[in-house]
DNA sequence: AAATTTGTTCGTATTTTTGCGAACTACGAA
DNA sequence: TTCGTAGTTCGCAAAAATACGAACAAATTT
């Protein structure tokens, strides 16, 4: 029982899920495609890629920060946004791991 | 300008976050889990993996299969659910790109 | 000191998601 | 025909996500 929070979901179901859904949006992987392929990466160049307020582009930086996909440091007056590269490695092993458990052998719906 | 639907943002980036967004529910990930490792996948088997009402069982299918993850086939009195394999490799593919192309090299937050 | 730059936070509105029970459909069995 | 089984759909409620402008904070420039 110790793989589950609540009796509900495993952990890692929980975690891939948390990755999955901070994914789950084009602007917030225009993001991360962005950070993961830049050196420069203040929140105005972010900002300017995106067809959406800065309102909206903070609020959706915040949520990859809290899925931990990325990380931010203050750089007066800028803000420098990059990936969280541990927590980036993590996610890319939960989902490799993911889709390379479909069988081809089942023999449901063929 | 083909790579864009609406000049927001890439049909590819679309249809990543749209697969992703389809995982980002634990119930969902939970549901695509045991389709991809079992051979019988009734709508029964699937109920009772999960902690939810049947109704909205119904609805995380409904939703796999809208994103094309999952496809189904009556077999009266029951439904007989699976992996839609073509696809599921397709968002292999997307998130197997997407994660490899974080730069090492990068020198931003370090 | 006042103004500018760079983002974040707040308040709010709208839409979407999540979840459930009840009603319904379709079929086979009694 | 009536009943039971297996799921879906409907109607609703509550919560979360999305988006924006306005107000704010912190530092620098004028």
């Amino acid at each position: 029982m110790d793989n589950y929070i609540n009796k509900d979901y495993t952990i890692d179901n929980e975690q891939l899920a948390r990755f999955a859904k901070a994914m789950g949006h084009p602007a917030r992987i225009t993001i991360l495609q962005f950070l993961a392929s830049m050196d420069s990466c203040y929140f105005g160049d972010i900002h300017n890629e995106l067809p959406i307020a800065k309102a909206t582009v903070s609020q959706h930086l915040k949520e990859l920060k809290n899925a931990g996909l990325i990380q931010g440091e203050i750089e007066t007056p800028k803000v420098k946004y990059c990936i969280n590269r541990e927590n980036w490695k993590k996610a890319q092993a939960f989902f490799d791991v993911f889709f390379k458990n479909c069988k081809e052998k089942t023999s449901c719906c063929h």
